[in-house]
This record gives structure tokens, C-alpha cells and sequence, in this order.
RNA sequence: GCCCCGGUAGCAUAAUUGGAUAAUGCAACGGUUUUCUAAACCGUAGAUUCCAGGUUCGAGUCCUGGUCGGGGCGCCA
């Protein structure tokens, strides 16, 4: 209904800015500004305005709002009739849940990608919750997603891992080496060690064994998670391709790439970067952001419409260079889409800690989910926004985990399924219009609003909307069910009340396989 | 020094992207169960939205300056 408003409203009114809304309790169901907008513009008096502004919008919606009027403030406000809502009602019940319209698209979306040199962070963590998520529901309003992992399985910080492993056998050999602060600290590099030295492998195999290993224990975690990727994409992939070629053959055309010490260097000033950059080092090989840029390439040559990257904000530097290249390279800009998210620091009592993988100072998502259950730990990171920053303490976590409002949520599941062990729903919901209570359409409204919150998460990516809608809505079903009797003497309310709980549950467990969490029949 | 993010109740966060009375969970206090699951419900208390200006019908949200915290400014990825 929202994005209806707005379609009639901006046929209407096709100059005026205005925002469709869901006002504050006792404003009714929707909202608008758009007449003293308007009259803004207009240099028009509201008062003047305002009743043309309904006058159409009742005409155009007369079955679906029993009043729109004009308050004090200069909001127009809307009242679903009961009418629509039981008709919405009945909808749900023929399990149609009706999305607005969107034009389908092909989209790739890439998060988590953490360097295969150990195991996931907490970070991490955040990114692959947040990412899935966001992937269903794109795919829930009609989309179709790719969800991809970039492995950075070459580069530097390979070398290093390599280094580190070699070091610690010769240690477990009896040596004395030295063993640096940058190379990977983490004990899990020393078991490595000591599973090469029984298995006695060759020293140039070292490298692929590690990625190999800590690729199988990524995966390994993220199916504990529940996430799932459908493409590991290898920057190794990328070395040979024509990407790069093309490129570089490409950038020195428009004459955007110079030599310098041995190095080639992208004029990416000329496009309000601080610095040029380096795309091949003097070593020859293709500085990260040569593969960034073939990498952005080869998505748009698989035919995706748009590309999302979820990127730690350690990264937010990166962003800025990939559009610049973009632009340089003078790909579609709009299919780019670049979302941060804010890192996760350790707290220990007082102290708070970055978290370094070659430090080896970090929560793992094994640790965590040792720890608390998976959804717990899903709902933590989907309840906040990307903005946020998280200083994470693995203590209050443990000790809160039974707190956590996502048993709130699945109670609300396991309610109604135990009403329908007592009394099953026969799937003839009888007559709606015996529903009159408040809390019985204090439900409906809430329920009628699902479709527009996927689809407004679809548009702004703001994911933890969905988990704020869901807890909205397991609180209506617990007041309605405290306060209203479903199992009664009346037949007829009986069964219209079984019907409402049950489109009620079938919404509740669309939004918790959305985030990912169970439906549990009992808790 | 420059760039990005944040500062909201004791704690952790929200606020539909400039809207109406700043919301939720935890923590605190009081109450509700012979009836479909009390992991619930009802109520009380708790906020100068970091500070100072500004923009306008309207600011937690935008602008300027400051302040505190996190991150980034590499021929590392």
C-alpha cells in the first residue's frame, strides 16, 4: 500500500518531493508531508492545497482507507478500512504475499572475502550475517543473487602465512629462528607445522596446503553460520586473464597510466584521489588494485546488473580507489554499490582490543559460536546497523545469550504452534469480519507492512529493519495473545482467531528463515 | 595534517534517511498464572540525543567550528 500511495502520488504531483511514512502511534497507518511541501513550493497556503490533495487520493483509494485527513501539523494521514485489512488478511491466508513490483535483476553480491590466511574473525562474522541476509532478501523480492567469496590467494600476505609456517617447522625441528612480530602468530599456524612435518611434505607445497586449509575451516565455519556462497572466485584467477589486459591496454590509451621507478603508476589524481597508484610494482607483479579493477571488470562481463561489495571499514580507502577506477575505466558506476561495515573490536573487562589476525588477537567465529548458539550470535550482528561500531565482550555475550530478544521472536512461533496441537487450522478461515478487537488488528497492520519492509530493505539496504519489524511483531501476537482468548466456546471466532495466528505464523517464519534462524515447534 | 564512521537512559542499540510524544532489549522497582507455553503480559523509574553556533514550518538526523573514541592515508591485501 505504501508504494502505492507514493506511485498515485507522484503521478499526481510529479515536481513535488515527498515521503510516504508510517506515523507515530494514534496517526493512523501511513502518512504523508507532501502538502506543506507543496505548498512550500507553491508559495501556496496549506489550508488551500491540502483538500484537492485528499479529494484525489480518496477518489483513487476509496475502498482501501476509511479516512484521510489533514492534521494540524500538515501531515495527511491514512486509515486502512477494515475492509482491506481483512481482505489483505485473507491474502496471506492463500499464503500470496503480494511484493510490489520490481524489475528483476542480476545481482552479485560479494562480502565476507577474507584473506584466506586463517581462521574468521568476528568481523567476519558481521559481514557473512549481514551478507546473507541481505541476499534472501533480495531474492525474496524477485531478484536473483549470487553470493561470492574473493579469496586472496595471492599477494604478500600469502607469502607471509607461507614464511610463518616454514619458521615454526624449523622451530618444531629444534632450530633457533627467529620468529618476527608480522609473521602470523596465531596457534594454528603451528599446528600446521607440526601436520607437515608428519606428513612429511615438501616445502614448495607449504603454501597451497595452508590456503587449502584454512579455505576448508572458512567454509567449514560459515556452514556452522548458515551462510552459504555459490562462487569462490580466486584473485589467482585473475593473474592471466584478459581483464588485466585489457585493462592496462585500456588506461594507457587515454593515456591515465605513466612509469615511475620501475613501476606503473595510475593517474588516479586526475579523478580526486589524494596520490596516483600503483598497478604493476617494480617486482613486476599486479599491485592488488590491478585485480580489483579486472575483478570489477569480470563481474560486468558475467552480465550482472548490479554489484554489491560488504566491506570492513579498514577498507574505506579501497572504495574510494575502486570508483575512481571504475570511473576511469569508464564502467557503469550506478551497478557498484559499496556498503561498509563498522569493525569489531574485543573487550576483556576495561580493556578493549583490535582485532589482528597476524597478532593473533581475535575472537574466531568458531569461538563465538562455541560459545552461544548460532542464532543468538546471527541475531547480535542483525540487529545493528553496519554503522554501528561493536566493541564485542564474549563474556556478556555468553551470559546474556538466554536474554536475547531472538527467543522473544522464535516464542512467539512455538505459541502459536502449540495453539495449533491443541486445534488444528482447516485452512477455511471462516468469517473475517467476526475480527473486531484492537489487538486483532494491531496484527494485521503489522502483518500488511512485510512486503513493504523487504522491499524498502531491498532498496536501502538497511537489513537490520527486518529484525526490528520481526520483534514488532512477535510483540503484537504476545499482547494479542494475552490478551484475547484464540480456543473459545464461539466456533466461529475460534476459527476466524486460528486463521489470524496462522497467517500471523506463516509471516513470523517468513521473517526468521530470512535471518536465517530456526522455527522452532516447541521451546 | 587530510579522509571515513560513531558519540542517544546505568549498559547495548533503534528511530522508516529532514517529520508528529526519541523507541526496543538487558539491568532496577512493583504487579499478573485453577483457562491455548510466564522465554509472556501490565505498570513505575530512568534522556539537555557529546559541546557551541547555524540552516527552516520542523534537526538525534543537514552545515560550520570544537571535543572524545574507532578506522584509513604503503610498490600490504
Amino acid at each position: 500500500m505504501k508504494q502505492q500511495i507514493q506511485e498515485f502520488l507522484k503521478k499526481e504531483y510529479p515536481d513535488a518531493d515527498f515521503d510516504v511514512s508510517y506515523p507515530p502511534e494514534g496517526f493512523g497507518d501511513y502518512s504523508t508531508n507532501i502538502a506543506f511541501l507543496l505548498a512550500k513550493k507553491q508559495k501556496e497556503n496549506l489550508k488551500k492545497i491540502a483538500p484537492g490533495i485528499i479529494e484525489g487520493l480518496e477518489k483513487k483509494f476509496s475502498k482501501e482507507f476509511r479516512k484521510i485527513e489533514v492534521v494540524k501539523s500538515g501531515f495527511i494521514n491514512f486509515y486502512l478500512s477494515k475492509e482491506y485489512l481483512l481482505d489483505q488478511l485473507g491474502g496471506f491466508l492463500k499464503s500470496k504475499i503480494k511484493f510490489p513490483k520490481i524489475k528483476s535483476q542480476k545481482i552479485n553480491l560479494e562480502f565476507v572475502s577474507a584473506n584466506p590466511t586463517g581462521p574468521l574473525t568476528l568481523g567476519n562474522a558481521r559481514s557473512a550475517a549481514y551478507g546473507d541476509v541481505l541476499a534472501n532478501i533480495l531474492e525474496k523480492i524477485g531478484h536473483k543473487v549470487i553470493r561470492e567469496y574473493y579469496i586472496n590467494d595471492i599477494g604478500n600476505q600469502v607469502d607471509v602465512l607461507t614464511e610463518s609456517i616454514k619458521r615454526r617447522l624449523q622451530q618444531l625441528g629444534g632450530e633457533n629462528v627467529e620468529f618476527p612480530e608480522e609473521f602470523y602468530q596465531g596457534d594454528y599456524i603451528i599446528e600446521f607445522a607440526k601436520e607437515i612435518k608428519e606428513k612429511g611434505l615438501p616445502s614448495e607445497l607449504i603454501k597451497e596446503f595452508a590456503l587449502g586449509k584454512n579455505l576448508e575451516h572458512i567454509k567449514k565455519s560459515l556452514i556452522d553460520f548458515g551462510v552459504k556462497f555459490d562462487v569462490w572466485f580466486r584473485e589467482s584467477n585473475l593473474k592471466e586473464s584478459e581483464e588485466v589486459d585489457e585493462i592496462l591496454n585500456y588506461l594507457e590509451s587515454v593515456k591515465l597510466t605513466y612509469k615511475k621507478d620501475g613501476a606503473l603508476w595510475f593517474k588516479g589524481s586526475q579523478f580526486g584521489l589524494d596520490k596516483d597508484v600503483v598497478l604493476i610494482k617494480s617486482n613486476g607483479q599486479g599491485a592488488y588494485l590491478l585485480s580489483d579493477f579486472a575483478y570489477a571488470k569480470n563481474k560486468l562481463s558475467r552480465g550482472f546488473d548490479l554489484n554489491i561489495y560488504i566491506l570492513g571499514a579498514d577498507h574505506h580507502n579501497d572504495v574510494k580507489r575502486l570508483k575512481v577506477g571504475v570511473r576511469a575505466l569508464g564502467l557503469k558506476e550506478e551497478k557498484f554499490v559499496i556498503l561498509l561495515h563498522q569493525l569489531v573490536a574485543l573487550k576483556k573487562g576495561e580493556e578493549i582490543l583490535r582485532m589482528a589476525k597476524r597478532k593473533g588477537v581475535y575472537v574466531s567465529l568458531d569461538d563465538l559460536l562455541k560459545q552461544i548458539p548460532k542464532d543468538v550470535a546471527r541475531y547480535f550482528f542483525l540487529e545493528k546497523s553496519l554503522d554501528a561500531h561493536l566493541d564485542f565482550d564474549l563474556e556478556l555475550a555468553k551470559e546474556q545469550s538466554s536474554k536475547n530478544p531472538v527467543y522473544y521472536i522464535q516464542y512467539a512461533f512455538a505459541r502459536i504452534n502449540s495453539v495449533f496441537e491443541k486445534l488444528k487450522y482447516t485452512k477455511t478461515p471462516g468469517d473475517l469480519g467476526l475480527l473486531k478487537e484492537k489487538e486483532e488488528f494491531d496484527l494485521i497492520q503489522q502483518l500488511i507492512r512485510f512486503p513493504e519492509i523487504i522491499f524498502g530493505i531491498s532498496k536501502n539496504y538497511q537489513v537490520h529493519h527486518l529484525s526490528q519489524y520481526a520483534l514488532e511483531l512477535a510483540n503484537k501476537f504476545h499482547k494479542f495473545y494475552e490478551k484475547q482468548r484464540i480456543i473459545s466456546e464461539d466456533e466461529g471466532l475460534t476459527k476466524v482467531r486460528l486463521a489470524l495466528i496462522k497467517a500471523v505464523q506463516t509471516i513470523l517464519g517468513e521473517t526468521l528463515s530470512l535471518m536465517g534462524l530456526e522455527t522452532p515447534k516447541r521451546m
